[in-house]
DNA sequence: ACGAGATAATACCAGTCGTTACTATCGCAG
DNA sequence: CTGCGATAGTAACGACTGGTATTATCTCGT
């Protein structure tokens, strides 16, 4: 059958299912591990669909990794806004946000920090898609730290990276979700360290 | 030619010229992108020679890191003690430590990470070994931490593992052998923080 | 000196991979 | 209603995969 009887004929939600069924089933069992025929038929669509729309499995994989980026960086940008008001509980609540994936059924880590690990060239879109998303929590930890009146906002915020990029593999080995709360403990640590004196410690 | 003209028929030999091989491959290339008649090649060996010894390409990979994640230990379990006097600094050091397996060329991060990575399957003997290995972190951790005189030891080594990991992962991807120095200061700081109140903060 | 075992090289097998080609059918714009 | 583009299904391609078989040659204990 040519094309699915009934359906409508819809190029973009073709390509947004390719790209839906590719994401997870990449994230689910590896990119290496998956081969075209398993992505198109968990999409329902047909091989010629995935070429025709991505030229490649390399362009299938970067443009799950582009759309896997942005909306996590989306999501940390307008849920985390909402979640406390500015200062230091606002960057510990990226770290409530985090717990929340962690806990989720079928976490797997950061898809971009596993796809660059798979492919070890370190010059291709996965490598540096990778970086790029640190750099995103980087920079939102760094405007985060600097609101809530840390001096050195940088160092603190590449300390933050760790700790999350830490929770997050540790959490996909381990299978234990009381990662994030971990993590948020050790970022209060980080933070308070930080702070201008005025509280006291403990 | 059957066996190398004048080499000396050494079975132990060859069983380790192929896991020393297979390590180096797996690790720079990855698992899935690597295969038998590549090891092979690089072992000076033939697959004969590997299916012989290992049994199947499971069977090699998980030689390769039983044996990996031993070298680590007893890497750490040697040259840490000589490091430092027993307290806080003896903690430290172990990030002094990784800070130069950082720096090395060819750094990939945890070949067990990479590995249980690669192989989503959570039951399977790269994630167990994986687990495991976190396991001797958390486990070398609290024993320093404890002649250190942390009173929560087993939680302190817990938030060390995940600044180790996470400044593992990110020194791979970013490819700055600073995060050496970074986890140390931010190990630093965790551990001041769980220690008796006594040399005052900062 | 001889036999047994280890080994490298080679060929081979069935399966899978990414990718392309082909065909038949559908929705939709004119 | 006609024709074009999108699509699913199928088949095929060459390359490669893990794994096995065969063979010839070497070392080494006896």
């Amino acid at each position: 059958m040519p094309v699915k009887a009934g359906q409508p004929l819809d190029p973009a939600a073709t390509r947004a299912r390719i790209l839906a069924a590719a994401a997870d089933v990449f994230y689910r069992r590896g990119i290496h591990a998956v081969g075209i025929a398993e992505v198109a038929e968990a999409a329902g669509a047909s091989k010629l669909s995935i070429y025709k729309n991505f030229g490649s499995k390399a362009g299938l994989v970067e443009a799950v990794l582009r759309d896997r980026t942005q909306r996590v960086r989306g999501w940390h940008d307008e849920r985390n806004v909402e979640a406390a008001p500015a200062g230091r509980e606002r960057v510990l609540a990226v770290f409530d946000l985090v717990a929340s994936w962690y806990a989720e059924a079928g976490f797997r880590g950061c898809a971009m920090i596993n796809a660059a690990t798979e492919d070890r060239g370190f010059d291709g879109p996965p490598s540096q898609l990778a970086r790029e998303h640190l750099g995103f929590y980087r920079d939102l930890f760094q405007r985060l730290l600097e609101e809530a009146g840390v001096a050195d906002g940088r160092t603190v915020a590449r300390q933050l990276v760790v700790v999350l990029e830490g929770a997050t593999v540790v959490s996909a080995v381990d299978r234990d979700p009381g990662l994030g709360a971990q993590a948020r403990t050790i970022a209060g640590v980080l933070v308070d360290a930080a702070l201008p004196v005025d509280g006291g410690d403990r």
